[in-house]
DNA sequence: CTGAAAGCGCTTACAG
DNA sequence: CTGAAAGCGCTTACAG
C-alpha cells in the first residue's frame, strides 16, 4: 500500500502507472528514471528501478511507438514458394535486426498480388519503420511502392522501382568463378547445364559462362549450351544429349544448380565416366543437401545468402537512419572446390 | 480549407482528426463512422469514408491496440536450423493468422537460450496476444512460459508445459501406415533404416514399426533396424550392412527419412537389386527434392506439416477467444504411394 | 531534482 | 444523431 491506495496491476498488467505509485514519484520521473533520461537524484532512480523490476514491470512498446517517431519494427514481405533460399536470407536479416531491437512482421504472399497488397496494408497501419522484399524470381517484380516515408529494401529479387535499393547475387560474377575455375584445372571442354532462360539469373550466368571462356580464348559453342528445368531429372537428361552424339565429349560441366549438378554426376557414374578425371563438375548454391551427397561431392558457387540478408538488414537500418540508398548492388559470389573437380 | 484551418496533414501521416475536419464532424463521430459503429445518419457514414479515402487515411494500429485488449499480433519462435520443415508449417499458419487480421512477428532464436529470452521479452513488450514456438528438436523443449495472459502453442515441438497445447505429427502412427502398406503388397522382410535413437521421432517410429509387424505376425529383428545420421550417405552404408552378410536379405526397407531412402535406394541400384521387384521402399518426409529425383520414385510418409500450421493456427485462435486447449495433440501422417513401391 | 500538464492517435461511455 | 470528455500507457517540454 502507499498512500492507502493498493499496488493494484490492473487486469492488463501492471503499467508506469503503478510502478510511480509504489516507488512515491510522479509518472513523469519513473518515466525518466525507467529511460535513463533527465536529471534525477541516484536515490530516486534506483528506487524506481528497484520497483519495476519487483513489479515485473514491461513497458508497453505500443504506447512509446505513439510518441517517438519509430515503432521499431519492420516488415518482411516473401513470395517464395522454394524456401530453401528465403530461408537463409530471412535468418540472417532477422537476427541482424532484432540485435538493433527491431522486430520483424513476417508475411507471406505466396505470389499473389491481392494478398501482397492486403499485407503491405495492414504493415502500414501498424507504422513499420522499413519494408524488406524477398522472393525468388523469374524477372523483375512490379514495385511495391511508393510508401510515404517507409523505406524498403528488395533482397534476392529485383524490382522496377529506381528509389529502392536492391541487393542480389552477381549471378554473372558467379559463373566465371566456377569456369574459370574449371580452366584453371586443364579443361578446355566445358558444357554448361543451365535453368530455364526466361530467369534473369540463368542469361546472366549463360553471360559470365560466355566471357569466362571467350577471356580464355576459347568461343563459345552453342552444342554444349543446355537449358532445362531446375531438376535432377533434367541434370540426367542433359548428359545423355551431351555424352549419346559422336562428336568430342566435354571434359567439364557448369551446372545452374546442384540439383542439376547431381543429376549430372549420377549419369555420368551410370556410364563409367569418372567424376572429376574424365569430367570435372561445378554446380550452384552450395546446397549442402545436394553437394554433400553425391559422389564424389560437388563443388558449388555460393550465393552467400546470409552475407545478403545481413546486409539487407544493414541496409535497412542506414535508410531508416536518415541515409538514402539506391540503386541495384551486387553481391559476390564464392567457389566451394570439392572432390567434383579437384586436381 | 474547413472553417479556415487548411486541412493539413502532419509529418507523421493523416489522423483521424484530418478526416474529422475534412468531413466537418468530431473525432468520435469520424471514428465511429470509420468503425462502422454507433448510430450515425447514412450521409455523415458516407461522407466520413469518402474524405478518408480521399486523403488516404490509414488507421494507426498502435493506437487502436491501446484501447482494445488486443495487440492482433503474436509472436513466432523458432529454433529451427532446419528450415526445410518449420517453412510449410509457417506458412500455413501465417496464413490463417492473416486471414484473421493477426499480424506475426517473426524470431528466429536459433538454438541460442539467451537470444530465445530476449525475443520473448521484447514480444511481451509488444503486447502479442499468443505465442507459437516451433523447433526440431531430439526430444522435449524446456517450456517458454508461462507468460501472464499469452496463449502458447507448440507446434512440431513439444515441452514440459502441461498448460500450453503441442501439435505434433503420430511418428508412430505415421510409422505404422508405411509398414502396413508395405505388408499389403506382400514384403515380410522389411528392415527399418532409422535416425539417431536420441530423437523421440526416431523411438516413435521404431515402436510404431514394430506395432505393425507384430500385428502381423512378424517378429521383430534387430538385426534389420539400423541407426545412424540422418544423410543419404547412411542409407548407402545401411544397404552396405544389410546386404553384404549371408543371412536372409530384406525384401522392403522403411527409412526415417527421404534422404536415407534415396541413399538406400541408389545403393541397391550399384549392386544390380530392383526397386521395388527385390526391395520396395517408403521414406519419410515426403520432401520431393527426394522422392522425385530418385529412380524410381519414392513413395514416403507425409508428415501433413501445413495442416499442422493450420491447425496451430485455428487452435491459438481460439485460445485466444478464450476457449482454453492444452495437452498433446498428435495429427495423423498419410502415406503417399510411388514407384519404389508399386505392386 | 521533481511534478503537473499536454499530447501521441484513437475509442467509448455519457450527455444532450 | 452528434459532440465533449476521459482514458489507453507512455514521453517530454515546461515550471517550480
Amino acid at each position: 500500500m502507499v498512500d492507502g491506495r493498493p499496488v493494484r496491476t490492473g487486469r492488463r498488467g501492471v503499467t508506469i502507472h503503478d510502478v510511480a505509485r509504489a516507488a512515491e514519484v510522479s509518472i513523469g520521473t519513473a518515466s525518466k528514471a525507467l529511460n535513463g533520461t533527465g536529471h534525477l537524484r541516484q536515490e530516486t532512480r534506483e528506487k524506481v528501478l528497484a520497483k519495476a523490476q519487483e513489479l515485473g514491470y514491461r513497458p508497453n512498446d505500443l504506447a512509446q511507438s505513439l510518441h517517438r517517431a519509430r515503432s521499431m519494427t519492420v516488415g518482411l514481405l516473401t513470395n517464395d514458394s522454394f524456401g530453401r533460399f528465403s530461408f537463409p536470407i530471412v535468418e540472417a536479416l532477422e537476427q541482424k535486426l532484432a540485435d538493433q531491437g527491431i522486430a520483424v512482421f513476417m508475411c507471406n504472399a505466396t505470389d499473389d498480388p491481392e494478398r501482397e497488397k492486403q499485407h503491405v496494408e495492414a504493415l502500414m497501419r501498424k507504422r513499420i519503420d522499413g519494408l524488406v522484399v524477398t522472393a525468388r524470381r523469374a524477372d523483375k517484380r512490379p514495385p511495391i511502392g511508393p510508401l510515404p516515408g517507409v523505406p524498403i529494401v528488395y533482397v534476392y529479387s529485383q524490382a522496377e522501382d529506381e528509389n529502392a535499393l536492391c541487393l542480389i547475387p552477381d549471378d554473372e560474377g558467379g559463373a566465371m568463378l566456377a569456369v574459370q575455375h574449371l580452366l584453371s584445372i586443364g579443361r578446355r571442354r566445358i558444357a554448361h547445364i543451365a535453368g530455364p532462360e526466361r530467369f534473369d539469373a540463368v542469361r546472366l550466368r549463360r553471360s559470365g559462362y560466355v566471357r569466362a571462356l571467350s577471356t580464355a580464348g576459347i568461343s563459345y559453342d552453342p552444342s554444349i549450351y543446355l537449358n532445362g528445368p531446375w531438376s535432377e531429372t533434367w541434370g540426367r537428361d542433359a548428359i545423355a544429349q551431351l555424352f549419346s552424339g559422336s562428336g568430342p565429349k566435354p571434359d567439364a560441366l557448369f551446372c545452374d544448380n546442384d540439383q542439376l549438378a547431381r543429376g549430372a554426376s549420377d549419369a555420368l557414374r551410370d556410364r563409367g565416366i569418372a567424376v572429376p578425371q574424365d569430367v570435372a563438375i561445378v554446380g550452384f548454391d552450395n546446397w549442402d543437401v545436394m553437394t554433400l551427397a553425391a559422389r564424389p561431392q560437388l563443388s558449388s558457387i555460393d550465393m552467400n545468402l546470409s552475407t545478403l540478408g545481413r546486409e539487407a538488414g544493414e541496409a535497412l537500418i542506414a535508410i531508416m537512419g536518415g541515409k538514402p540508398m539506391r540503386g541495384v548492388r551486387r553481391l559476390p559470389c564464392s567457389l566451394v572446390i570439392r572432390e567434383s573437380s579437384k586436381i
